[in-house]
DNA sequence: CTGAAAGCGCTTACAG
DNA sequence: CTGAAAGCGCTTACAG
C-alpha cells in the first residue's frame, strides 16, 4: 500500500485512521474488538497498521484504561543469585502474559525501599512483587494505600493485608540441625547478615530448639568487612568449647565463611562442618562439596505470579500465604564431629 | 488540614486543586515551576499535596510530556552474574537520576529479543540499553525506527547508528595467550557457548595469532547438555597432541569445564590449565584458584549510562564507542605445561 | 456497523 | 501571578 508521506515521528492512531479512511474509533475496534467491526474494515485497518508500523502507545492506553500492564518488582539487589533467579523467573512469566517488569533494588535499606516502591506506584504498576527489607512497614502502607495488588516474596510478614509466598525456613533449619546433632555436634554457629529478618528469626527459633538436646548455638553476625567477620568467625571456633559447625544464612556469608576457614587452615569437615542456605552454583565444585539448602526460587516465582494475576484480575477475599518446601542436600562439607 | 472527604481512589491533580481552592494549572506550577507562582499559593498547594498523599500520575505526565522517564534494558538473562551486575549497576544510577528500569530478557533468542524490545518501545521508554543477541539486526532496526536513544552494551556491533560500550576482548585474550605460550602450551582449547557472537569472534581472532608462534587452537562448542559437553572436552584433551589448556568463554562454561575436569580426574594445572572469562565469585575458593579475566561490569554500566543520559538530553552527533580494559588475574589454575 | 465526542490526568502556551 | 482551555494518544459509551 502507498503512504501519503513518511512520518518524522511514531505513527498514532490518527495516522492509521487517516490512511485507512476511517475514524479512530474504528481503528481501535479493529485492534481491540474485532467482533464489533466488519471484516473489510478490519482488514484494511490492519493493512495500514502493518504498513505504518503502528504500535499503540501504552502510556495513553494505560491512562485511559486505568491500568498500565506494568508490574513492579522490588528486591534487595541482583548480586545474590537467589534474588536474580526470582527476577529472572518473574520476567519470563510476566512477558508471556503481556506484562512488563519495572524493577527496583533497595539494597536492604528501608528508606531506599520506600522511595523506589513509591516511584513504582507513580508509574501506576498493575501489580507489585516484593522481597521486603528488614523494616518494610512504610513501604507496605504505601502499597496498601495505593490499592495495588501486592505479593510479598520470600519473607513472610505478620501482615494480613498481603498475599505471601515463602518457603518453610523452620523445617529446613530443623533438618540441618537434626543432621548436625546426629553427627555429634553440640555447638553450632549460625552466621547471618540480617538478624532482624523474619526468615532469620524463624531459622534461629528452629535452631534454638536444639538447646533442649544439650546443644549450644552461637549467633555470628556478618560484619561490614570480610576481615572483621573472619576475626569473629575465628573467635567462635576457638578453644575446646568452640563451635564445630557453621551454618551460613546465604551464599555470600557462606563464601566469606569458606574463604575464612581456608585462610585459617581449618579442615572442612574434619575440624568444622559447613552448611549453606541458598544453592550457590559452585556448591559441588569446591572441595569438600557443600551441604546446601536448595531454595525453591522458580516455584516461588511461579506461585507468586499466579496469585498476583488472580488479584490483578479482580479476585478479592482474604490474603493467602503459600509456603513451599526447600530441599536440603547433604554433601561432604558436613561430617561427624572430631572424636565422636 | 481538614479534608472534605477521604477518597476511595488515588487523588488526582483536580482533587488537589479543589482542596486548595486553586486551578489545576496552579497545582502543576507549584510542583514543576515554583518560580512561576506566589509563595503563599505554593505553600498551600504543597500542604494539600502532603495531606492527600498526592503523587503525579507518571502515565499522564509521560503522555503529555512525550517522555516516560522509563529506560529499557534488554539482556540475555540474569543467571549469569555478569549480566546481573550490569543490570544492578544500571538500576542504581538510573534511580539516582529519576528514571525507572523496564527490564526484559531475551535468552539469546533473536525473536524473543525483537518481541520484548518492541514491548519496551510500546511503553515509550526514553532510552534503551541492550546486550544484544547473536542476531540483533531486526531489533536494532526497531530501535532506530523508534528514534529512541540507544546504547549497545558488551558486544560491539558494526553498526554506526548506535553508541556502544564494550571492553577490549582482543587485548584480554592476547594477554591470556601470551601467558600460556610462555608456560609452554602449544595446544589450547577455547570453550564457547555462542561462536557467532562478535566478542567471541574477536577472542578467536586474537587467539588465532598464536598460530604464528606454532601453537594450535581448538574451538570447543558448549553443547545443550553438560554430559555432551564433557564428552567433547575429553576428546579435545585426549592423546599426546591433546590440548593442555582450556580457556572458558564465560562463567557457566568455566563451571562445566571445571566440573568435567574434576570428574575425569584431570589435575589442574598439572595436566591441564584452566582460565575463565568473567569473574565468578567462587574463583578464589576453588582449588586451585582460578585465573580469570575480570570484566569491568560496573565501569561499563557507568559509561553506558553517561552516554545514554547525554543522548536523552538531546545530544546529537555521530555514534561513539567506549572500549574499557578488563584486568586479567592469573592464579594457580594456569601453570607450566607438563615436562616443559 | 460506524463515527463524533467525552474523558483518562497531566502540562503549557495564552489571555487576563 | 492566575486560570480557562487545548491537547498528548488512546478507549468507549452513545447516537445514528
Amino acid at each position: 500500500m502507498k503512504l501519503s508521506t513518511p512520518l518524522p515521528r511514531r505513527p498514532t492512531i490518527h495516522d492509521v485512521a487517516r490512511e485507512s479512511g476511517v475514524s479512530v474509533a474504528t481503528v481501535s475496534y479493529a485492534l481491540n474488538r474485532p467482533e464489533r467491526i466488519s471484516e473489510g474494515q478490519r482488514l484494511r485497518v490492519l493493512e495500514t497498521v502493518a504498513a505504518l508500523g503502528y504500535q499503540p502507545n501504552r502510556l495513553a492506553q494505560g491512562l485511559r484504561r486505568g491500568q498500565s500492564r506494568l508490574v513492579g518488582i522490588s528486591v534487595p539487589h541482583l548480586t545474590n543469585a537467589y534474588f536474580a533467579e526470582l527476577v529472572n523467573c518473574i520476567e519470563s512469566v510476566a512477558g508471556r502474559d503481556g506484562y512488563e517488569v519495572l524493577q527496583v533494588l533497595h539494597h536492604h535499606r528501608p528508606t531506599v525501599e520506600r522511595l523506589r516502591v513509591a516511584a513504582l506506584l507513580d508509574h501506576r504498576v498493575s501489580g507489585l512483587l516484593m522481597v521486603p527489607s528488614e523494616h518494610p512497614t512504610a513501604t507496605l502502607d504505601l502499597a496498601a494505600a495505593a490499592m495495588v495488588p501486592t505479593v510479598v516474596l520470600d519473607r513472610p510478614l505478620p501482615d494480613a493485608r498481603f498475599d505471601q509466598v515463602t518457603f518453610d525456613n523452620r523445617a529446613a533449619m530443623t533438618e540441618l540441625a537434626r543432621h548436625l546433632l546426629g553427627l555429634g555436634h553440640r555447638h553450632i554457629a549460625f552466621a547471618v547478615s540480617h538478624p532482624g529478618l523474619v526468615t532469620t528469626r524463624q531459622r534461629i527459633e528452629a535452631l534454638g530448639r536444639l538447646a533442649a538436646d544439650g546443644a549450644r548455638v552461637t549467633l555470628l553476625r556478618q560484619d561490614a568487612t570480610e576481615a572483621a567477620y573472619r576475626a569473629r568467625l575465628a573467635a567462635a571456633l576457638a578453644g575446646k568449647a568452640g563451635a564445630t559447625a557453621v551454618i551460613a544464612s546465604n551464599t555470600q556469608v557462606g563464601l566469606w565463611t569458606l574463604r575464612g576457614l581456608q585462610a585459617m587452615g581449618v579442615d572442612v569437615p574434619a575440624d568444622v562442618s559447613l552448611l549453606v542456605f541458598d544453592h550457590p552454583d559452585w556448591a559441588d565444585i569446591v572441595r569438600p562439596r557443600l551441604s546446601v539448602v536448595d531454595t525453591p526460587a522458580a516455584a516461588m516465582a511461579e506461585a507468586a505470579w499466579t496469585m498476583l494475576c488472580a488479584r490483578m484480575a479482580g479476585e478479592t477475599g482474604p490474603a493467602r500465604t503459600v509456603e513451599l518446601r526447600a530441599s536440603v542436600r547433604f554433601a561432604e562439607s558436613s561430617g561427624a564431629v572430631r572424636g565422636s
